[in-house]
DNA sequence: GCCGTTTTCGGCCCGACTGTTTTCAGTCG
């Protein structure tokens, strides 16, 4: 029985909504796979979980026919329903959902009129003005069509950071154990732990290379071998990500993993330091200049025999890692371990699929001390945002839920919607009731840069708040930040004493890496959180971890890795 | 397709923003 998760389920049914809708059927019976997919989010339990006990019925919005279809879908992998209404349509048309701005109505009309069914058709389109011309678009709406499709374009082939490094550990761990291997590891951006990657690097060392290729073929999840030569290979997986293989002899491991690392800057930069000190360096080995070979043991070893501390992956970036390796003056890098507790996590009060209590009995078995809530501000009634009562109501709940729980203290938060003038969507009474408070902008991401950046540097002028949420609005792979000028945002939250947040969501680590660097310089502290909307959402700190370690920033940087009575004292509450 | 009764079919429906219109439809969070 192939095990189908919550994420695939809700995804399946929202595309058969929209193919529905694609078809013209009533626009009632759309929604109704838009509203059970949106109540299956909520639901704490597994889809494998919800048919097993029979609660499904009991979800509102799922009757008798989803219930049916969601059972078929659950307990054989497929839905023939589905399957049935994509063959409908031209594979190729579900790309152009990907281009902002292009809804199911949309696309509808695009594909009946001007009968375009890919984003090439519709670029094409484009530029022959034929999009201008339709009924309910014009010349604003072809230039921002044109724009979507040169981002999808850019993205295109390209994956999230924490798929990619699922991925690659799947196909690492038995390559591991596979005959002959002597060691295996990631390399690549992947090991950079970059947000988004195109690939999985890997790199092995094995006496007998073809024995190890053929190893990584024979995987399960290997769609097909792209490119095979003596000593790598190239495969696709059948998540769409392609693996490169490199097998080396057994010495010239640490060199092949410091070099096929990368970056491509990082590795010139090494090599130029090597030659400096007399030595070459190669994808081979290292090897002092009259080309005698000298052996190194790991990849520690060989930084140590070019005089240089060993460098985090995270770092090597070519931003000046290498003079400082050579001063002993790298960062000691944030561990995951150093994190104490979260803030900004949602519950059942708005938009999340877990109480207040289950997420701090979640966040106390992790070993986290305290935990932020930071449910949805009033004016984002799609995520049913709270109203002044039921703040209260919520407050009333923490305090139930504090007196409950030992060990570990749970914080009155808020996510409060930045509004297009740069004021919290709350009165200040109610703001000030907040232990904190997350800024963040959810709506008109439209503005000039300008007028933006004003916005943004209001909110961190307001004195209730307490740190700026997710700060550019990036959604990676699929949504490019709000136009700003980051040194003036920097600026402000140094001027009023903000915290900045990295939300490690894993579609987000927003703040960018690059400017986690900037905020260290001015001694703006970086909170870490997840923005977790169900417990399995604590997971993403790790990531906010590593985009945090590639910028640089060391335990001190980093708000939630204070204890619980200096997170208090900062936030002014006892 | 779901829900809730008025037991057998009619109603279902977030608001701001944008870009298209010339009063509204579509998208988005």
């Amino acid at each position: 029985m192939t095990a189908i998760g919550k994420k695939e389920l809700v995804r399946t049914l929202e595309e058969t909504g929209k193919l529905l809708e694609l078809k013209g059927e009533n626009p009632f019976k759309c929604r109704a796979f838009y509203n059970a997919a949106r109540n299956l989010e909520m639901q704490e339990e597994e889809p494998q979980a919800l048919v097993a006990s029979g609660r499904l019925a009991e979800i509102k919005g799922v009757g008798k026919a989803l219930q049916e279809k969601i059972v078929e879908l659950v307990e054989t992998g497929r839905l023939e329903y589905y399957e049935q209404l994509r063959s409908e349509f031209p594979d190729t048309l579900f790309d152009l959902f990907r281009v902002p701005g292009l809804g199911v109505k949309k696309v509808k009309a695009i594909y009946e009129k001007l009968g375009v069914a890919s984003l090439g058709e519709l670029e094409y389109a484009c530029t022959e003005n034929r999009l201008a011309l339709l009924e309910g678009f014009g010349e604003k709406s072809q230039a921002k069509v044109l724009q979507g499709i040169a981002m999808v374009k850019r993205f295109r082939g390209r994956f999230l950071y924490s798929q990619a490094r699922a991925e690659g550990q799947r196909v690492l761990e038995p390559l591991c154990g596979a005959p002959g291997v002597v060691q295996a590891d990631l390399c690549g951006s992947l090991r950079r732990c970059k947000e988004t990657v195109a690939d999985v690097d890997l790199v092995a060392s094995a006496g007998d290379p073809a024995a190890v290729l053929d190893a990584l073929a024979a995987l399960p999840g290997v769609e097909k071998v792209l490119e095979r030569t003596d000593t790598k290979c190239r495969i696709l997986l059948d998540s769409g990500i392609e693996v490169d293989l490199q097998v080396v002899p057994e010495e010239a491991f640490p060199a092949a993993l410091a070099v096929l690392t990368g970056s491509k800057g990082h590795v010139a930069a090494l090599k130029a330091w090597a030659k400096k000190k007399d030595y070459e360096l190669t994808e081979a080995g290292l090897s002092r200049s009259d080309g005698e070979a000298v052996p190194c043991d790991s990849e520690a070893a060989l930084f140590e025999q070019l005089a240089l501390e060993w460098i985090p992956p995270e770092l090597r970036e070519a931003t000046g890692e290498i003079e400082a390796a050579a001063e002993g003056a790298l960062p000691k890098l944030i561990e995951p371990s150093d994190i104490q507790g979260i803030f900004h996590v949602h519950t059942t009060y708005s938009d999340g699929a877990d109480t207040i209590e289950v997420m701090a009995r979640e966040a106390q078995k992790r070993g986290y001390h305290y935990l932020g809530i930071a449910d949805h501000s009033q004016s984002a009634f799609y995520a049913n945002g709270l109203s002044e009562p039921r703040v209260r109501q919520q407050h009333e709940e923490i305090d139930r839920v504090n007196a409950k729980l030992k060990g570990i203290t749970i914080l009155k938060g808020i996510e409060a919607d930045i509004l297009p003038d740069g004021s919290l969507d709350y009165s200040d009474a109610v703001l000030a009731s907040f232990d904190f408070v997350v800024a963040s902008v959810h709506s008109s991401f439209g503005l000039s840069e300008e007028a933006m950046t004003a916005r943004l540097c209001r909110a961190l002028e307001n004195p209730y708040t307490t740190m700026l949420g997710h700060p550019t609005g990036r959604l990676l792979l699929s949504r490019e930040s709000y136009a700003l000028d980051m040194e003036k945002i920097l600026q402000a939250a140094q001027k009023h004493g903000k915290i900045i947040e990295l939300n490690a969501h894993p579609y987000r680590l927003d703040l960018d890496w690059i400017f986690c660097k900037e905020a260290r310089k001015r001694g703006i502290p970086i909170s870490i959180n997840p923005d977790a909307h169900e417990t399995a959402g604590f997971d993403d700190v790790q990531y906010g971890v590593a985009a945090a370690r590639r910028g640089w920033l060391e335990k001190g940087n980093v708000f939630n890795t204070q204890s619980v009575e200096q997170i208090k004292k900062r936030l002014g509450s006892s």
